[in-house]
DNA sequence: GACACAACTTAGCAGGCCAATG
DNA sequence: CATTGGCCTGCTAAGTTGTGTC
């Protein structure tokens, strides 16, 4: 069947819009007909693909993916109904609800053997084995935990904090080495946790009676309502899109449901709406609050730091672990990336009622604002989340959950870095294998192998099909449709050019040239054989076939650990190619970064030049000018002090002249560091280095690459991002290999 | 297999903060 | 001491993958 977008309706899903009123789930039901009809419309386009039949053939080949499913459902279920609880003891917890209202957390205080095993016979190996089950020698082995590692405010009571003989709140407690210890393995992710439940967005305030909003040149009183949501557009004023069709429309459309009857009569037309005074109003409080004191800034600070204290921390497993995003995102006006058909829609304020809690049974549950009631609380140990409500634009659930140094985020991160090693063992296997599918005789093989080399040569994504009119229009390898290729049999001397030309995640155009092997060329001929350009390019493949053949390539194996495995064994390429062992600190740094950028180019990782970029540029250049012109100088001082040296030859002279001969090495050094600079920034202007260096580089590549040559690993990594990967700081030694 | 839904990772950007600089 | 500029952090959108149901 063919591919174009019609392929993708069959998603659009009514019954997610949770709150959505009827009245749009009609306006859903209608938009699928159309789809419906679409679709059917495509079909005759181009139905006429020979190998159509081969689909069916191919359906359930050989039965393994199920009979994996199965395994890995059973082996889940079992620990939870009997061992989990055995375990850990956890089911009989304490609760801590008697506790005083103003301690933070409440560890469970008769310290049942929650603490995960340590593992002695710690294999630096780590096996990703989702499946394994745990043995229960291990089990037993699971210990008490240690007492230092609670919060300090949980361990004293009221007296000592009295007293002042507590610690300071932030002590740096002996750091937890999560990563020396047991893994869960049977799909649980916690036994205990216990937190204080989101920060809310506060509330609104009404404008004062003085900023005006006109409507056709009259001032209007709106209601707080409409007020409230005509201040979102007026702080976005200066923002190109507020000029766009598609945000007015959607904004007005959403505004006016906020409108009283009487404002929604009179209030037709957006056009006729003046908000500069209450503009105005914003950016004079911005200003106020840049111009504020000391004093007073040190105080948000101080509140904010408070509310950190309070809410930013919950109690996982008897470790106090930071969370990611414990404030609920304040409502406003929708604005997604690229051409995105919700835009200026209104995001809803989220209320206590739209939040659901996870914590444990035995924990103590955040209390929801007094008056307001929690949608729901839950226990659910086989997710990781805390809190999750469900947002009015796309009708997707929000999480919050733990920040990226925590034990759940950093143990699932070791262990993508650990399947992509074993992606590096199998490769070749793999990438003979799809070559050889180049040839298959049916067509939805060869896709699959074509895509899979894109995947593979490219670093492309794996490519969801997407609702139409939902999102903007992006792609990805499995979604790529005609119009976002060209071939060229002959271009620049190369044979069997691809031109690759479409908006990837983000909105983010990918474009790149590359030649490709014959049978892939032809390949892609084939494919686009009677197609119009808004066909889908590979028509028999989605994500889901695809990541099911690559599950029975290599255990554990799907589309993005291509990116990951080509990611990390360029940075470790790379560094082994250019680092040069005699270079000096900042010259091993530029080409760590330059490693760094061989994989953000690879992984199309782009940011838009930063605004300030030319006239940085130029400041540095003038600063690499004022050196080289103080380098002279101090050459030319240095002369002299030779000369005078070898006319009267005197302490003082000799003196002079190393000191000059120090100047000049010290001056020359700073150009140099100077003219790194330059280039590192040059050649980084349109390249993000963070999201690979965040989330596809191997920590422990560039952990060993710092002991290896002697840099500081804080040139590599700022203190979040050693936060993140303590664990390979750890354990990773010069000899790492990923 | 299609779909709905859930959970979790990956992504770029804005704006604040803070250190370097004059 | 004020200014500047670059880095960092927080934010939240936009992906991928997995699972359950029909």
């Amino acid at each position: 069947m063919s591919g174009d977008h019609s392929h993708n309706e069959g998603q659009v899903d009514c019954g997610s819009r949770i709150n959505d009123s009827h009245k749009h789930k009609d306006k859903y039901k209608e938009h699928k007909h159309k789809k419906d009809k679409e679709r059917e419309k495509s079909k005759h386009g181009n139905g006429d693909f020979s190998d159509k039949k081969h689909k069916d053939k191919m359906k359930h080949k050989d039965g393994s993916t199920d009979k994996h499913k199965e395994k890995r459902k059973e082996e889940k279920m079992k620990p939870l109904d009997g061992k989990v609880k055995k375990e850990n003891g956890f089911a009989s917890l304490p609760h801590v609800k008697s506790e005083p209202e103003d301690d933070a957390y409440h560890s469970p205080k008769n310290n049942k053997p929650l603490k995960r095993e340590r593992d002695n016979d710690f294999d630096s190996d780590f096996k990703p084995k989702k499946i394994k089950t745990e043995n229960d020698k291990k089990a037993k082995k699971r210990k008490q935990e240690e007492e230092d590692i609670k919060p300090q405010k949980t361990k004293s009571k009221k007296g000592e904090v009295a007293d002042g003989k507590k610690k300071p709140k932030q002590e740096p407690e002996e750091k937890w080495k999560w990563w020396e210890e047991e893994r869960y393995t049977d799909g649980v992710k916690w036994k205990f946790l216990e937190h204080k439940g989101p920060v809310f967005a506060p509330p609104y305030e009404p404008l004062p009676s003085k900023v005006k909003f006109y409507y056709d040149g009259k001032p209007m009183k709106l209601s707080p309502e409409a007020e409230e949501v005509a201040t979102f557009f007026a702080k976005m004023l200066d923002h190109e899109y507020t000029t766009k069709d598609v945000f007015r429309k959607n904004f007005f459309k959403d505004w006016r449901k906020e409108m009283t009857s009487e404002e929604k009569s009179k209030i037709t037309d957006l056009k006729k709406c003046d908000f500069t005074e209450m503009s105005e109003y914003f950016k004079a409080q911005s200003e106020a609050r840049k111009a504020m004191t000391k004093e007073e800034k040190l105080k948000i600070k101080e509140e904010n730091e408070r509310i950190l204290q309070q809410y930013g921390f919950c109690i996982m497993d008897n470790h106090k672990e930071r969370i990611a995003n414990f404030r609920i995102e304040p409502p406003g006006l929708f604005r997604g990336r690229g051409d995105h058909p919700k835009m200026g829609m209104l995001k809803r304020r989220i209320r206590p009622k739209d939040i659901i809690i996870n914590c444990s049974k035995d924990s103590k549950y955040p209390e929801p604002p007094p008056g307001t009631k929690w949608k729901e609380i839950r226990h659910d140990n086989k997710v990781t989340w805390l809190v999750s409500w469900t947002e009015n634009i796309q009708g997707s659930i929000k999480y919050i959950m733990l920040n990226p140094s925590s034990r759940i985020k950093g143990e699932k991160d070791w262990q993508k870095y650990e399947t992509a090693r074993q992606l590096k063992k199998c490769v070749d296997r793999i990438r003979a294998q799809y070559r050889e599918d180049w040839k298959s005789k049916e067509m939805k093989i060869r896709q699959r192998a074509v895509a899979l080399y894109f995947i593979d040569k490219l670093a492309l994504r794996a490519g969801n099909e997407k609702e139409e009119g939902e999102t903007a229009d992006t792609v990805g390898c499995c979604s790529l449709r005609v119009e976002h290729i060209k071939l060229y049999p002959e271009s620049e001397g190369q044979e069997f050019v691809v031109e690759f030309d479409f908006l990837g995640k983000d909105s983010i155009r990918y474009y790149n040239r590359v030649p490709v092997e014959k049978r892939v060329f032809k390949n892609l001929q084939l494919f686009m054989e009677n197609k119009e350009p808004e066909d889908d390019l590979f028509d028999r493949l989605n994500t889901s076939i695809l990541n099911k053949h690559l599950q029975e390539l290599m255990d554990g194996l799907t589309a993005k650990v291509f990116r990951t495995y080509n990611a990390s064994i360029t940075l470790q390429q790379q560094l082994k190619e250019i680092t040069n062992g005699e270079d000096n600190i900042p010259a091993k740094i530029l080409s760590y970064n330059r490693a760094n950028r061989a994989v953000a180019i690879l992984c199309n990782h782009q940011r838009a030049p930063p605004k300030t970029f030319e006239k940085s540029m130029q400041n540095l250049q003038a600063k690499i000018d004022a050196k080289k012109e103080q380098l002279s100088e101090t050459k030319r001082e240095l002369k002299s002090a030779k000369a005078d040296l070898k006319v009267r030859r005197d302490e003082k002279c000799k003196k002079l002249v190393e000191g000059k001969k120090k100047a000049v090495q010290r001056i020359e050094e700073q150009l140099m560091k100077l003219e790194v600079q330059a280039t590192d920034r040059e050649e980084n202007k349109q390249i993000a280095l963070g999201t690979s260096k965040l989330n596809y580089l191997d920590p422990r590549i560039s952990v060993a690459w710092c002991k290896k040559w002697g840099v500081s690993i804080d040139k590599i990594y700022n203190k979040t991002q050693r936060d993140k990967f303590a664990w390979a700081i750890d354990m990773a030694d010069e000899d790492y290999e990923f």
